[in-house]
DNA sequence: GCCAACGTTGGC
DNA sequence: GCCAACGTTGGC
């Protein structure tokens, strides 16, 4: 069982999204390495942190976890979804995802309420110039966060 | 809207 | 396989 933070624009799919849908694909991402961790490491039961990003209050909004593991994310074969690849066939296809379910809602733990924490220095999402949609967190910085933050 | 940082593409 | 150019991410 690992733990993760995966990151999502509240416009196009908010931590109230999840909530009213129970579960759904983790579409739309196109980048390998986010890809390779959903199609290689993620597990059902994993659970993660559901992060909003690029809206006006960037940070932890809840929690989801792993229901469905990985398999073709459909938005690449369709030409109308800003996800379409020209490139991906049915014998080729690149992108895949899971399927995540709601936990719970948090409240809105922000960035810079992270970055004041000495116990969360060494987080992926916190490193300068991150960029990767979906990342791991370990162990102590699950608990830390849970038990003394939320 | 700016811009730093990073990933991807494509010519060579 | 290098690397410059370009595109994207995401906080501010």
């Amino acid at each position: 069982m690992a733990y993760w933070l995966m990151k999502s624009e509240p416009e196009e799919v908010s931590i109230d999204d999840l909530a009213a849908q129970k579960s759904l694909p983790w579409f739309g991402v196109r980048n390998y390495q986010a890809r390779n961790f959903m199609r290689d490491a993620m597990q059902v039961g994993d659970r993660a942190f559901f992060y909003h990003s690029s809206c006006a209050e960037p940070g932890i909004a809840g929690i989801c976890e792993v229901c469905a593991p990985a398999h073709p994310d459909g938005t690449q074969f369709d030409p109308a979804s800003p996800y379409f690849d020209a490139k991906a066939t049915q014998e080729n296809q690149r992108w895949q995802c899971v399927d995540v379910q709601f936990v719970q809602k948090t409240r809105l733990l922000g960035l810079a309420e992270l970055r004041m924490q000495p116990a969360l220095a060494g987080m992926q999402i916190l490193q300068r110039g991150n960029r990767l949609s979906i990342t791991s967190v370990s162990d102590a910085e699950w608990k830390f966060i849970t038990e003394q933050l939320l």
